[in-house]
RNA sequence: GGAGAGAUGGCUGAGUGGUCGAUAGCGGCGGUUUGCUAAACCGUUGUAGGCUUUAUACCCUACCCCGGGUUCGAAUCCCGGUCUCUCCGCCA
């Protein structure tokens, strides 16, 4: 959520930014009129109450009862005025703050141009795709091959973009979780988190996935509790509405959750194998901190999910999203992504992403009211908001099957992963 | 799931219709005293909006779990909800 003062004092400068991401500018001068609408409204209010509390002392020491019966009557009259005023404001808090809430943030200076991910900046690359001396296979003929992906059974218990991992499949995305968890913990510093995958609406809006993203969640009407999309919506959460003591910044979480997306939209998109599915596992990376420090932590956080892919000795780089393509509630986002050289099948291989890692500033802690003190006695500041995968699992599985499969069908086990996996080398097909 | 109790400032805990943003204690902060520490004493100590103003000053308003209601007036009374605790039942 942006700041409404900044709207109401620069609304030229706030619309400018937001056409860049492509936003209509009509929003703002809505917002800038409901606003004005209100302030004029609480002042009136404020001075009636004002005047009412004066009045309703006086009633207290009041002493002919003539006296009194009057008194009683002009409150009653200021009481009424009150109310249907209060009325209005109420109406008019409601359409002013749906209309905030649905608002994207402003995009850093640094954002490049570009409506489509071709208009993405590389920042950098870290190794070169590998040259193959026999035909390489897609993931999900690997997969089918060894026995440790089970598309077809997936779509019988659960329906379409559901799959099943079976033996080493299984054990290869528990040993990926492992090891994501224990260096982010052990060598980046980060506390780890075991949170609720199901959570309240409140978190949802605190992050920014509703209002706007509400036909991608799985929503569990009864209670109103919603599957967790990303492990972002907990974790973030964690701390809402309250006001930390500044020596605790910058907070840093890892978590391992599932993640569940309708996915609605992409229907006939990316349909073979496992690239986008209802229901994935990723490790995440949250950070709460100081806003002086969230870029350096952006920085610091991309470059976290980066080693988790060097270690793995697969080839990715890292882009720069540009303005059309980025997430539009961040005011910065990289993108890592692995080479996987058969993903598209006959196509051949593709850059899958397995990571985005964003700076939201303050406008998640508006939403949900997140604050620091910078010290005793100190107004509290909103702090600022960063998280990034590190990584998601499926797409890290394909680049690993795919990049380290080998002639006979079998595929060698990073030598990262291999304590995770009882000293296993190689995955072979087995009965 | 059944029965009962409760929710008040950073914490503990008073307050049952007006003088209550709220007694008191603890903690925190400032000060006095003081070889040091401790103790004692004095003062101070919430959030947000109106509101970028010379000023974090003053003033006004709202907030005692949330939402409604009664009333001239609600922390206090009534209704609904949420959460917590105790006991019982059930269960990885």
């Amino acid at each position: 959520m942006l700041d409404i003062k900044l709207i109401r004092e620069q609304p030229d400068h706030v619309k400018a930014k937001m056409a860049r991401a492509g936003t209509s500018a009509d929003v703002i001068d809505r917002i800038l009129g409901y606003d004005e609408e209100r302030r004029r409204l609480e002042t009136e209010a404020g001075g009636l109450r004002n005047e009412r509390n004066v009045g309703s002392k006086g009633m207290a020491t009041c002493k002919g009862e003539a006296e009194r019966e009057a008194l009683k009557t002009a409150m009653r009259a200021l009481g009424d005025r009150i109310s249907e005023i209060d009325g209005r404001l109420g109406g008019i808090n409601e359409e002013q703050s749906s209309l905030m809430l649905t608002l994207p943030n402003l995009p850093d200076a640094r954002v490049p141009e570009g409506r489509t991910e071709a208009e993405n900046v590389l920042v950098r690359q870290v190794g070169e795709p590998r040259t193959f001396d026999f035909v390489p296979k897609p993931h999900w003929e690997i997969g089918a091959n060894l026995g440790i992906l089970d598309l077809e059974r997936g779509v019988k218990i659960s329906g379409s973009r559901f799959y099943v991992l079976k033996g080493a499949g299984a054990a290869l995305q528990r040993a990926l979780i492992t090891f994501f968890l224990d260096l982010h913990v052990h060598e980046h510093g980060h506390t780890e988190i075991y949170p609720p995958f199901v959570v309240k609406r409140e978190c949802l809006v605190g992050t920014s996935q509703l209002p706007k993203f509400e036909d991608n969640q799985y929503h569990d009407v009864e209670d109103d509790l919603w599957l967790v999309p990303t492990a972002e919506v907990p974790v973030t959460n964690l701390h809402r509405d309250e006001i930390l003591d500044a020596h605790k910044l910058p907070i840093r979480y890892v978590a391992y959750t599932p993640c569940f997306r309708r996915e609605k939209m992409s229907a006939g998109r990316d349909v073979r194998g496992i690239k986008r599915g209802h229901q994935f596992d990723k490790v995440e990376m949250v950070r709460i901190c100081a806003p002086e420090t969230s870029d350096a932590e952006l920085h610091s956080l991309t470059g976290h999910a980066e080693e988790a892919c060097r270690r793995l000795g697969i080839p990715f780089r890292t882009m720069l999203v540009c303005a059309g393509e980025k997430g539009e509630f961040n005011t910065l986002q990289y993108d890592i992504e692995l080479w996987a050289p058969k993903s598209k099948g006959d196509e051949g291989g593709e850059w899958l992403e397995v990571s985005s890692c964003s700076n939201f500033g303050d406008f998640q802690a508006r939403r949900m009211g997140l604050r620091f003190r910078r010290e005793k006695g100190a107004k509290p500041e909103f702090c600022h908001t960063l998280n990034g995968s590190g990584l998601a699992l499926p797409r890290v599985m394909i680049a690993v099957l795919e990049n380290y499969q080998n002639e006979d069908g079998s595929v060698t086990v990073p030598p990262v992963l291999r304590q995770y996996m009882s000293g296993l080398e190689r995955i072979t097909a087995r009965e």
